[in-house]
This record gives structure tokens, C-alpha cells and sequence, in this order.
DNA sequence: TTGCGTTATTGTATAAATTACACTTAGTGT
DNA sequence: ACACTAAGTGTAATTTATACAATAACGCAA
């Protein structure tokens, strides 16, 4: 760190790897460009950093503007510096990834001038994305495929109330593979952060299934040891 | 991303937090700042990415001329951007940590123009750092921490050749307990990537124990199906 | 109302991993 | 040869993970 900061020439941008989770698979919001360089490509929402703006803020902005939602959990995972990584210019961005509940009630609504629409998109047959965008999305799925063990992440893809053939179907699709039912739902009430609810599935043709909710006091309780010592 | 790229008024820098084990104890790369802002506080090592050179290669290179070491391990772990993190302007600052063998025959020879010092201090009572440098110092460690469970960060810790009670004390200041151990070698064996030498231990005033080696070639090829399904 | 189709729900036996725990051995130095 | 220090070693108990399939509940249609 030097004392006079010579300026750095370049752009800091925000990318985001929106995860949602629905009808039964995992999805990404992406968006398709209106403009050169790529134009016509699909890309990662992402802008810029502005300049009297923290990033955290600046990603909550960004993701903000692009869906109309707000107060998610958005968590950093890595930053991409490679000197080409943009054509028009040096642009380091620092890529976050965000849970959301598809079928929530809003509507997903990215500005316009930004590109010429948005679309949630399986992650299970993507195409090639503008820039590095394809080597970010790579990266931030393996990081949520890794958090998925020790973050209640699941919860924030799926409604309120779900159900436990729901909550399976959510980590086979993260972790792209089969799970024995039997040993998943064992080990999911095990935890006993699970409220099950006087509640039913509705509008099912067939048997419907007991619903529960994520009891985020208890996990916190639970799991505040654990915690402590990530911070001590 | 926009095409017209607006100048990001900034400048973007690196920090490291240089882990080295000796003497029992786990250490940090700390410099005396020789000037304002935070004259004389101890810092982290760190400095400014030039325009054309990807963070990667910054890294490398920060990290070269603070030490004289090349080809380490190197991990991005966190980017802090805060708008008034650094008090002469906006500076965002991409984290990394190095693992380096304190005992390895060259010298850390850090530039002077850089401080007045640079020491390895113990990180079981640093003081508080310039900047957010304890903030960042604090994640860096708990991202090693956890890392430690799943990859093979010890053995850069370590010299070549070491003894099971040096991995243990090193295993046991990572992670700030003691453990067991005959639960400790048992477990550290059956993994099957720690080579046995016909070696032991010299100059030591009792009972001289075996050396082991890491062998890197068995780690990979017990861990690549893991790996597989990382990259997959 | 009966039967069919579909999904929900549940337990047990086995294997593997983790934990708790203490004495004997080997070498150094006096 | 004695004392000191750290090295080295095994077993039983507990917990956790895995493999595996039949019955119950409900909607729907005949």
C-alpha cells in the first residue's frame, strides 16, 4: 500500500450468479445482450461499482435492479483480475452469487437498457456465456455445492413451506446425484431445525405431503458453537 | 457491463497473509509501515496491481518482492471494498494467503522502500493492524481453517521431511485445540499419502522420531475422483 | 364404492468412522 | 544404570453412514 495512490485505469464491475430452484430443477437468471462486444450472447447480470459505493452495497444494488429484490443473501465468492478478461478494456469483477425463490410472488424485472431480456435458464445445459462469464458461473456453483454441506442455503431456493421430497430434489439437483430417500429425510430431521407443519401439500394429484419450514432460531441455536469458532 | 467503459477512479491492491509454522508456533508476515496513514503500525504485506498485469500474476509478484520466494501456494480468499477502508482514497484490495516453510534456506527479504520491517510475528497474539488489515488477516485464517480439512495445505507449512508430532502441533495451532494422538497418526496414516522414510529425526536430546514425506503423486491420485466431481 | 395409479412415509441390519483412553519403548544425558 | 523425555502403539464403545423395500394415503376414474 502506498501512501499517493496513483489511479488505477479500469472498471470494477459486480457479476452474479443468481440461483433458483423450480419445477424440480436448478436455474440461473442470465441475461441476453443488446450490444457489442457479445452482442447476442447470454451473459451474467453484472454492472458496474460506482464510485462512492462499497461493493457489498454495490452488489445488493446491482442484483436489486436486475430482479426487484431485495435483502438476499448475496455472498462474495471470488474475483476475477485476468488482464483480457473484457475486450473493451481492463475490468476486474468480483462475482457473488445470490439464493432466490422463483416463484415468489414478484416478478423478476431487469432494466431495459441493460439488455434485451432476462430469463431464468436450467443449469444443467448451459450454453456458452459472454467473457469469462462461463469460468464464474463454474466457480460460484462449486462454492455453493460446497457451502450446501454447512450453510442452510437450500432454504432460500425453496418456498417457505416445502416439502421433504422438494428439499431432496433441491441437493440432487446441487449435487448431481441420486439420494437415498430414506437416509436423506433421517438425516435432515436428525438436525432438528425442521418445523414440521399442521399443513399439507394442496392441489397435488396425489397422496399430499406433509410440509415443514426452516426454523432459522433453532438452527442458530444449534449451530452457534460451531460459529463461534469460525470467528474466534 | 457497459461498452463505454467509464474510468473507475481507484486503485485496486493485494494483500497477503503469509503463513509460516516454526517452532511450534504459526506465524504471519507483518511489516512496519514507515509512513502516514498508520506510521508504525505493523500491516499485512501487500501492494498495487499495475494496470497491465492480472491479479493472479500481481499476486505472485507482490509476494516475490516481499519474500524472495517463488512458486508458492497462492489463494484469493476475499475482496474488501469498502469505500473508506483506506483513508488517502479508494482503494478495493483483493486478499490472498501464502504458505511458506519459515526454515527454508533463503532469507525473507522484503523491499525497504516498502517498510522499516518485516517480521514473522505469532498469530496467537497479533496486535491490532493498519487499515481493516485484522479484519482480513481474521478471514483469511478461518478460510484456512477450513480449508485445512479438505486440502493439503500442511505439507507447505511443514519442511520436506517432518515428524507426526510437528503435523499434529501444526494441526493443532490451525485449528486452536488439542487433539488426540493415537486418533491423530492413526487417521493422518490410513489416508495412504504420507511416505514412512528410513530417516529419523537429528540433533534432538531424546528419543528421535520417524520422518515422513508428502507424497503429492498418491494424494492425487487418491483425491481425483473428488476433484472430478469439483470440476464436473 | 371399488380399484388403480402415484407419491409419502417408515425401520433395521451392517459397515465405517470417530472417540476415549494409558502404558511401554527408545533414545539422551548425567 | 538411572532418570528424563518424547515416541510409539491397540482396543472397546459410540456415533454416523449406508443399503435396502414394503405399506399407507390420497386422488381419480370407471
Amino acid at each position: 500500500m502506498e501512501e499517493n495512490l496513483p489511479k488505477f485505469e479500469s472498471a470494477i464491475s459486480i457479476d452474479c450468479v443468481i440461483f433458483g430452484f423450480d419445477a424440480g430443477e436448478l436455474k440461473i437468471l442470465l441475461i441476453e445482450r443488446s450490444a457489442d462486444p457479445f452482442k447476442d450472447w447470454y451473459a451474467l447480470p453484472g454492472n458496474l461499482v460506482k464510485q462512492d459505493e462499497g461493493i457489498e452495497e454495490a452488489a445488493g444494488r446491482i442484483l436489486h435492479e436486475l430482479t426487484g429484490l431485495n435483502d438476499l443473501h448475496m455472498e462474495q465468492f471470488h474475483t476475477f483480475g485476468e488482464v483480457n478478461r473484457h475486450p473493451s478494456g481492463r475490468v476486474i469483477t468480483v462475482a457473488y452469487y445470490a439464493l432466490i425463490r422463483i416463484n415468489s410472488q414478484k416478478e423478476v424485472k431487469p432494466l431495459i437498457e441493460f439488455a434485451k431480456k432476462a430469463f431464468w435458464h436450467p443449469v444443467s445445459e448451459l450454453p456458452k456465456l459472454a467473457f469469462d462469464h462461463s469460468d464464474i458461473f463454474k466457480t460460484g456453483f462449486n462454492k455453493v455445492r460446497r457451502r450446501l454441506h454447512y450453510q442452510p442455503i437450500a432454504y432460500e431456493l425453496l418456498p417457505e413451506k416445502f416439502t421433504l421430497t422438494q428439499l431432496q430434489q433441491l441437493y440432487e439437483a446441487i449435487l448431481n446425484k441420486k439420494l437415498d430417500k430414506r437416509n436423506f429425510r433421517k438425516k435432515m430431521l436428525s438436525y432438528g431445525f425442521l418445523k414440521e407443519l399442521d399443513e399439507k401439500q394442496k392441489n397435488v394429484s396425489f397422496r399430499a405431503a406433509k410440509l415443514y419450514k426452516f426454523d432459522r432460531r433453532k438452527y442458530a441455536k444449534i449451530f452457534q458453537n460451531d460459529l463461534n469458532i469460525e470467528e474466534s
